[in-house]
DNA sequence: CTGAAAGCGCTAACAA
DNA sequence: TTGTTAGCGCTTTCAG
């Protein structure tokens, strides 16, 4: 009875050809006033959509994709964020999308910067990446918004950038998840830690966010009971970290560590697990080989998986909704914040698979 | 270079005419030997995949697919389902699905029979249900088999049945994190219960696997300091059940609870909260609106979500990718054990909108 | 400025 | 048993 109304549909009720009414459609222009405003009447009356699968079919054109990130064999949680990458490139076969793969060294700015500018050379139809360079990306970013080409982030974003979308979590939120999971249960008084380990110390612009969240959790109980500590380790020389951090879990008082970087998390571990547990709980990021492993050890009690691999499969996915299919996306797009223990983490790496 | 192979070339390459080729593809017989077997060949050296877009374009007709689930007034579990149907019926809305909403009594399986008949009135191409009653759906999906209609189930599954797809969890795996919630942390020996309170005694079937879950767990802690307490409750008589409850939360010993129902989780919540929650830990299912409530309150301790919106938004996802995209569908589709606290719950209910 | 027409890849009805 | 052909709804030339 009500079924679909085509493009035809409208083109016989306006009295004009299919040629005019897509043309009011993508306001491509080359229509007159009136013939323009009738169209446009319909179109709004009959709440025409257009069917996403004729477009789709139509345009055999394949869009040309850059995938702007960091290196995977550099580090495991974006070897996760590249196998996400290839599942989208799988899934949306059909589309015959092409992904051109542009890493970047995860240390070296200057890596960013000349990678960066190599993907211009042929300019593609949007990119994904990752503004971990802040000032990099920014002027990166401003360039091809002044080219016009979309681009989504994932992991961290740039406000100033405006991306066409952003994949990620609240970092905020995920301190404050951090330390109620530290906090929660044997509600004892005593020192709470956030520690940030790292090898290059600019990218701890979205550490201190998880740092606020965490700060805030305890402001907000209200109780003098509980000290909070946070502590800025550099990688780069591991003999003195080592002894550094050993000091610090010496200490009597220490009740629940958060780590905030992936080889923070197996250092801290691999230390804890040397000079045993003692009561001291212990929170880090990402399902991670050595995270899960140290997870099932019950050296570490609880992860917070941020789920690289599905941050990039949604990205790629909004920039084909909005290349190819031409569908609204939504400029943030914020994963829950996953908690991982021994006894979900089996269901959690299955259903990655999906 | 390497174009997408299409139908075409490969009649092309076989001699033949796309007609031909369609024919093998779908086997749908009138083809000779000969003529098959060399189809065959090509379409596999080739590894020929056909163009899902194109396929769902031609194919005009509209899938009719039957909604066998329970009344979603009646309980908020099942209303959040129906939003996932809701969402999927949107999601889908270019493919042109005509869903028939078939709601059943969820405390009756009389009306579950009757409903059910009322189906197969008008074949649809597609169901999906929920065997809440075991022989009841047991002969329906037996004739539905018959019929070669297909049907995807979600919340719980009848291996008997063999649907096209299970959506849902899995649910010893789920009673053993429910009771690795309630005992870490703060590893105190005492008992540990996990409560089952229902108002028809058949549904316990699934409830039982939760509480294999939850013994196994304890089980394999290889302690003896532990004591685990099943109970069954039949919420008829909401005066005696409460007694019965109060007398339960007064023992000393107690130290958590899982409550594997909804209404039971409200009832449980409502009573610890009169009494005092005095380090007894509380765990329950799903992101209702009484239960979040309480879980900010700190009545409940942590919720474990099983997504029933989800689930049915998959679910019909499935239907659709096997009747109308003909892709392969996993006859299993398990989601993930999500942990939920007061710190994560917002990232969940704004991620919901997705 | 507008309309007619040729496809995109696949399906199915109809001839041969 | 085969090949031919007319669409599915939309986009995009190319003539008027």
């Amino acid at each position: 009875m009500k079924k679909h109304v085509t493009i035809r549909d409208i083109a016989r009720m306006a009295n004009v050809s299919v040629g005019t009414v897509d043309r009011v459609i993508h306001k491509r222009g080359e229509v007159a006033e009136d013939s323009y405003k009738r169209v446009q009447t319909i179109l709004e009356k009959t709440g025409y959509k257009p069917n996403l699968i004729a477009r789709a079919l139509v345009s055999g054109k394949s869009l040309r994709i850059a995938v702007l990130l960091p290196d995977p064999s550099q580090d495991e949680y974006w070897e996760q964020a590249e196998e996400g990458i290839k599942k989208a490139e799988h899934e949306w076969a059909q589309y015959s999308i092409k992904l051109t793969r542009h890493n970047f060294n995860l240390y070296q700015r200057s890596s960013f910067k000349s990678i960066a500018k190599a993907v211009l050379k042929n300019p593609p139809d949007g990119i994904i990446s990752a503004p971990i360079f802040f000032e990099e990306a920014e002027e990166f970013f401003h360039h091809c918004q002044q080219l016009k080409i979309p681009f989504v982030f994932v992991n961290s974003t740039l406000a100033s950038a405006a991306p066409l979308s952003f994949i990620g979590q609240d970092l905020c939120q995920s301190g404050m998840l951090g330390a109620e999971l530290l906090h929660q249960g044997c509600n004892e008084n005593g020192t709470y830690a956030i520690l940030h380990i790292y090898d290059d110390i600019k990218s701890s612009r979205f550490l201190k966010e998880k740092e606020k969240g965490f700060k805030d959790y305890f402001q907000g109980l209200n109780n003098n009971g509980y000290q909070v500590k946070s502590l800025d380790l550099n990688y780069t020389h591991l003999k003195t970290l080592e002894s550094e951090l050993m000091d610090f879990l010496s200490e009597e008082s220490l009740k629940g560590i958060l780590v905030t970087t992936s080889r923070g998390a197996q250092i801290v571990s691999k230390l804890l697990k040397r000079r045993g547990k003692k009561g001291v709980k212990l929170v880090a990021y990402d399902l991670l080989k050595e995270n899960t492993s140290y997870l099932k050890k019950g050296i570490i009690d609880f992860l917070i998986n941020q789920n690289s691999k599905r941050q990039t499969f949604v990205g790629i996915g909004q920039l084909i909704n909005f290349l190819l299919l031409r569908k609204a996306v939504s400029p943030k797009y914020l994963f829950p914040l996953e908690i991982i223990t021994r006894q979900n983490l089996n269901s959690y790496l299955e259903s990655e698979n999906h």
